[in-house]
DNA sequence: CCGTTTTCGGTGACTTCGTCACACAAATCG
DNA sequence: CGATTTGTGTGACGAAGTCACCGAAAACGG
């Protein structure tokens, strides 16, 4: 990856960067590097101590894991993203273990953890920067456990649907039953039940691999 | 409440504490005050910016509000714990409401989240401890999330029981079935279910407002 | 192109847990 | 000592997750 593209990518994610020796720019740019992750690869699963994780292209997902295997989706990255939770040593207040995996192919840029942490404890701005974005996620994580604790299944059915409705642009969603399930922290039978619901009373159209919204606002009524 | 005793608290609850100006402290101790809340009573409910609770006698409880009413407890203080989800405006990252009631009658001393923030801003050691405060019990909330998503009813009645028994010392936890659910994010009558059938297989003896645990072995072998 | 394999979705039976309604006994209090 | 509050027991029910299995659509490999 060029020194100019990182420069780049540096400024936008970090705040504090300007602000920085280029001395210290050196030690980040030395254990950086751009990394793609082919679709459905784990990049993290709370052993070791990945890094910084920035999203150029893609979509990471983040998730806890149960011994028995079921997981739950914390949160997904997207392009501009930043994903801090996989920088364990930087964060040692931290106990629990995350895992990420690429939900797409994805191009990344990796920061080494040590290089950062080395750099946090010497330069202050550079920890309240990385504690503060781990507690903002603190944030969403809390909104996902709301959501599975306090919501009925329509109710976050309908919300999720008009979530990625928006994030799309268009008048569908092109996810399977399973990854829907996933991000929801649910069971595929109960998301395909709910849907063909949601079908049967007019407020989609399903097809495989698709599901076309044909009436947001009584969704939307759904929702509140 | 005499400056002698604030001295003491505070050194022993903010790490930060023997490196401050007395004119640090001062402030600190301008914005402080000794509080008695009785038994039952809210504390904070996610509106306004309480401050920093340190527990001297007591405990309280922290937990999430459905809109229905449902409460999660997120965790509970006891004397020497520090309450710093109830501090808001020092921690603008954090985004969701957190309740508090006192649980016991309890003596606790509350400074002021504004002294306290406006140190923060001009300290980097005061404000990091806020935040990696915060970020440890975001670890304590993900071991909570995990015990309520993922582990069946009488594992976790097993463990909540036998994780009582070791902090009071005695063989006896006493607690009401409904305090309990309320610990465990459960309903008092799945509680009260549980310990019928732990105590049908010789695990308990139960009495009104006390349950007696009788085969600590055989609890334990549950729990894993 | 066709047959095989994989992926995706549908379905019924069952389990677990939470909810609701109510009943009753022990504790508390005026 | 009677009335109220508090703690617990219980059955019926509902929502959601689990399990087992099936068939159809898509992808793949000759």
């Amino acid at each position: 990856m060029e020194r100019v593209m990182l420069e780049k990518l540096f400024g936008e994610s970090f705040p504090f960067w300007s602000g920085l020796s280029s001395k210290d720019k050196e030690i980040i740019f030395n254990s950086s590097m751009g990394v793609r992750f082919e679709r459905g690869r784990n990049i993290h699963d709370g052993r070791e101590c990945t890094g910084i994780i920035l999203v150029r292209t893609g979509v990471l997902r983040l998730y806890i894991l149960s011994e028995e295997g079921k997981e739950i989706t914390l949160y997904r990255l997207f392009p501009g993203d930043m994903c801090i939770l996989s920088a364990s040593c930087v964060l040692n207040a931290i106990t629990f273990d995350v895992f990420v995996d690429a939900e797409e192919e994805s191009e990344c840029v990796v920061v080494g953890g040590c290089a950062y942490s080395e750099l946090a404890e010497r330069l202050p701005v550079v920890k309240i920067f990385a504690l503060e974005s781990a507690l903002s996620r603190f944030s969403d994580v809390m909104w996902v456990m709301q959501q599975i604790l306090f919501m009925s299944m329509d109710k976050r059915l309908a919300i999720f649907l008009l979530d990625e409705l928006s994030k799309s642009g268009g008048d569908s969603v092109f996810l399977t039953h399973e990854q829907i399930a996933k991000y929801m922290g649910s069971a595929r039978e109960v998301v395909s039940r709910m849907l063909k619901y949601f079908s049967s009373e007019g407020l989609v159209e399903l097809s495989r691999g698709g599901i076309k919204i044909k009436d947001t606002k009584r969704l939307r009524a759904l929702t509140v």
